[in-house]
DNA sequence: TCCTGAAAGCTTTTT
DNA sequence: GCTTTCAGGA
């Protein structure tokens, strides 16, 4: 039986096998510090003889979690064979998750300590902006000019930071206005008996230091605490852990892994001087350093160290593999955007035909927003390149899904004003602004809640209180809403009432049962298919959606006692990620933001938008105050370095000339970080005479008449030709449905099938009736399609990327060679 | 009350 | 350039 650290080198044993007491371990890019975590995970179990049930491991994200599940099962695998059906018997117990995660199943077992019914649900971002708003709109906050964003982010930096509405204290006019609103925003979370994703750390974290019945349970519970990740932890998250392993039993079993130069999250309130937090709070932690890497080739680990050095306050590293050098990294300029997408398409394409990759798997294109990604799913879809885009277009932040979710969460939970303001009128059924305020007013005037109020109004103040068991205030019977809008209240009602009975009467054997329900009752799905090919879409992301609600179960055997199947999904879609679901080895290119590369690797990286303004990004140039400015410069930088360490065998560095944003084409800087590579590590557009003059911005090889009196002195290169045309106003692409890329065709074949007998009430397919009624176009329905060869009175021939049907007609997106992208009615086009 | 067209605002990054 | 919000008319 060989040792399960075979692999490992005498630094990562060292780390893996000090059983006792805390342990720091700062870790490299590519240093196995994954491997790290999984090995002593193991060996606590299998050697030192702790049960799985003792141990917590926290990870950034739930797909890390899951690996790290997968590769310690794995490990025992290995050793003891597969284990009989089922789940392996030794790590059954084993916790790994999220702290988000973590934290909600701490509260879901004990939250009425904390003050909440067990049927609370979690806002997203997006409700929060909602909920800041309504109460940034309430009278005594008559200055309506602090935007609910800026608000937001400043209540969401007090939670992170663990500050209480109590214990906080305005410095500034702003301050005490947003203070004023953190503590009524606390206020309405609680009415609404709901919870935001800062809420979800910090009661944990006020449970735990309030409660040491609780507190004591759970260092009981988790004996051995491990963080990956660890530069990443803001406030609440250190003293959660904190909480846990010191105090009444003490056992100081903590082990932190973390890289202070892959810290990205400070937005989010992390701070990786956690880092030396951890060291005087845990004197005694051996400090493990994992220098070597496993991942890289040297040259780009130098050029890595060569970026990262420049940024003060850390702990220096040296980089080293014995990888070899491999090729040096490559660094292009593009002309703008639309020839950035170019370039990296046709290099992807050139890697493919020499065979320097198997698999399109294999690479990774990576940028600092998520805009950037259009530019390249076009260049993309003209090549009939497969493509995954990571983000973006977030499934759970579409509309319809935000809808139906709304809808779910209202009857889970009826107490939630912002769910019940999203679906009281959508679809639209006579309760307008002015029925709404009247409802809200009068439920606050009773003391109750809107659901409570909506049905006085439904079955009159005697009837209600009789239903609900709940004595109601005499202004009960004096209601202020009458005419038909008591009508449409009442009706809506009726619905409502109908649904939750039923949810609570567990007349629902899954979820997906009550979601039909709800969006046939609700008449949504046949207001979503109105006949156009967005209707459809969106209903089929509905199907998607009542897919994973259809595995939610009634009779399910792991559901905690107290626990609804509505209730675990509807958690379960609030704390889940679209990155999540990155599945690798798709055969397709990978299109991610900086951000969500953390973590993962790949043979070949391209990094674009190398330019000051992208990243380091506008926002953080523009910032005054010289130290923080330095901060975020420093923040930028590490993105930087997280991105260049993603690259295994080869890196490219890109940056473009002039780029469109937000409407106007603008030349751009390269970025100041491509003057702190030595010249030695890169090829291509590398001007040796502009790099002695100190700057990268004097080497373009564009020529720009925008830029009177500039030294760029070159030649426009012309390989590309017409594929500008000029001025790059030209073609400002614009993209059938907006970001549906990452879909590839999921939904299964019951297209319409199931949901159609009562959903479109004349049962007939409606996109023939509907779009038949609107003149020319639709008679030719359909009739261009992809790879079409067309010819337009003014932009000459083309080639058809797209064909969609809207309520105005057949839509063509085609592209002109020399022209560029452009979006048509298919009655100006001629097939030929 | 609802729909339409115009205007404003907007973009870092994510659990 | 795109999306959300606002104002005005049916």
């Amino acid at each position: 039986m060989t040792s399960p650290f075979a692999q490992l080198n005498p630094e990562q044993i060292r780390a893996v096998t000090t059983v006792n007491g805390p342990v720091l371990v700062l870790a490299g890019p590519g240093s196995g510090k994954t491997r790290v975590l999984t090995r002593r995970i193991a060996h606590l179990i299998d050697d030192a003889g702790v049960a799985p049930w003792n141990i917590l491991a926290v990870t950034f994200t739930n797909k890390a979690a899951g690996e790290m599940r997968e590769r310690v099962e794995q490990i025992f695998i290995q050793k003891f064979g597969q284990p009989p059906p089922g789940q392996p018997p030794r790590l059954s117990g084993l916790t790994i998750g999220t702290f988000h995660s973590i934290c909600a199943r701490i509260l879901r077992v004990d939250v009425a300590a904390a003050g909440y019914e067990p049927n609370w649900v979690i806002y997203d971002t997006a409700d929060q902006v909602a909920l800041v708003r309504e109460v940034l709109r309430a009278p005594k906050f008559d200055e309506k000019r602090f935007p609910p964003k800026a608000v937001l982010a400043h209540i969401s930096k007090q939670k992170n930071d663990l500050v209480t509405p109590e214990e906080y204290r305005a410095a500034s006019y702003f301050e005490e206005i947003a203070g004023r609103a953190y503590a009524r925003y606390q206020e309405v979370l609680q009415a609404n008996n709901a919870m935001d994703f800062d809420d979800l750390l910090m009661r944990t974290v006020l449970l735990l230091r309030s409660n040491l019945d609780v507190r004591v349970k759970y260092q009981h519970k988790w004996r051995y605490v491990l963080v990956d990740e660890f530069q990443d932890t803001n406030a609440a998250q250190y003293e959660l852990i904190r909480l846990l392993v010191t105090g009444p039993a003490n056992n100081r079993n903590i082990f932190v892994v973390g890289d202070e130069d892959q810290s990205i999250y400070k937005f989010r309130g992390a701070d990786y001087r956690n880092v030396r937090l951890f060291r005087n709070d845990f004197p005694e932690a051996p400090v493990v350093l994992l220098e070597q890497n496993y991942r890289s080739t040297q040259t780009i680990l130098d050029v890595a160290n060569s970026v990262i050095q420049n940024n003060r306050h850390r702990t220096p590293k040296n980089l080293r593999t014995d990888n070899g050098h491999g090729l040096p990294v490559t660094i292009y300029e593009a002309y703008n955007e639309v020839e950035e997408a170019a370039y990296v398409a046709d290099e992807i394409e050139k890697l493919q035909r020499r065979g320097d990759i198997s698999n399109l798997g294999d690479i990774a294109v990576m940028y600092r927003t998520n805009a950037q990604s259009r530019a390249l799913e076009e260049a993309f879809v003209l090549r009939g390149m497969k493509y995954r885009l990571v983000g973006a277009t977030r499934f759970y932040e579409r509309k319809e899904i935000k809808d139906a979710l709304a809808y779910l969460r209202l009857i889970h939970n009826p107490a939630d004003s912002v769910a019940l303001s999203r679906v009281i009128n959508t679809p639209p059924r006579g309760i307008g602004d002015k029925a709404q305020d009247a409802l809200r007013s009068w439920a606050t005037d009773l003391g109750v809640n809107q659901f409570t109020a909506l049905q006085v109004v439904h079955h009159g103040p005697e009837r209600a209180a009789a239903r609900m068991g709940q004595a109601l205030p005499p202004a009960a019977n004096f209601s202020p809403i009458g005419g038909r809008a008591q009508k449409a209240l009442a009706d809506f009602s009726e619905l409502l009432e109908g649904w939750v009975d039923r949810e609570r009467a567990g007349r629902y054997s899954t979820v997906a049962e009550l979601l039909d329900d709800v969006l046939l009752q609700s008449r949504y799905l046949e207001i979503l298919r109105d006949g156009t090919d967005e209707g459809e879409d969106r209903f089929e992301n509905l199907q998607q959606l009542r897919a994973v609600a259809a595995t939610y179960v009634q009779a399910a055997p792991d559901l905690e006692p107290g626990q609804t199947p509505l209730g675990m999904f509807l958690e379960q879609v609030s704390l889940v990620s679209d990155s999540d679901a990155l599945e690798t080895n798709t055969g397709a290119v990978t299109l991610l933001t900086l951000h969500t590369a953390k973590g993962l690797e790949y043979p070949i990286v391209f990094i674009i938008g190398l330019e000051d303004g992208i990243l380091p990004h506008s926002r953080t140039l523009e910032i005054e105050d010289a130290r923080e400015k330095e901060e975020e410069l420093a923040e930028e930088r590490r993105l930087f370095y997280v991105g260049i360490t993603r690259a295994k065998r080869r890196l490219y560095l890109v940056h473009a000339f002039r780029r469109s944003l937000w409407g106007d084409s603008n030349v751009q800087a390269p970025s100041r970080f491509l003057d702190e590579i030595p010249e030695e590590l890169l090829t291509g557009m590398v001007d040796k005479r502009g790099r002695q003059e100190g700057s990268f911005k004097r080497m373009t090889s564009w020529q720009d008449d925008d830029d009177v009196g500039s030294s760029y002195g070159r030649n426009p290169r012309s390989q590309t030709g017409g594929q500008w045309s000029g001025r790059s106003k030209s073609s400002p692409p614009t993209w059938g449905q907006g970001g549906t890329g990452d879909k590839a065709g999921s939904a299964g074949g019951s297209k319409g099938s199931y949901w159609s007998p009562g959903g479109t009430p004349e049962g007939s397919p409606p996109i023939s009736r509907k779009s038949a009624a609107k003149p020319p176009a639709a008679a030719k329905a359909g009739q261009f399609q992809r790879r079409d060869s067309v010819q337009h009175s003014s932009f000459g021939v083309g080639t058809v990327i797209e064909s969609t049907m809207t309520r105005e007609g057949e839509e063509v997106t085609v592209a002109f060679p020399g022209v560029g992208i452009k979006k048509l009615m298919a009655e100006f086009l001629r097939k030929m």
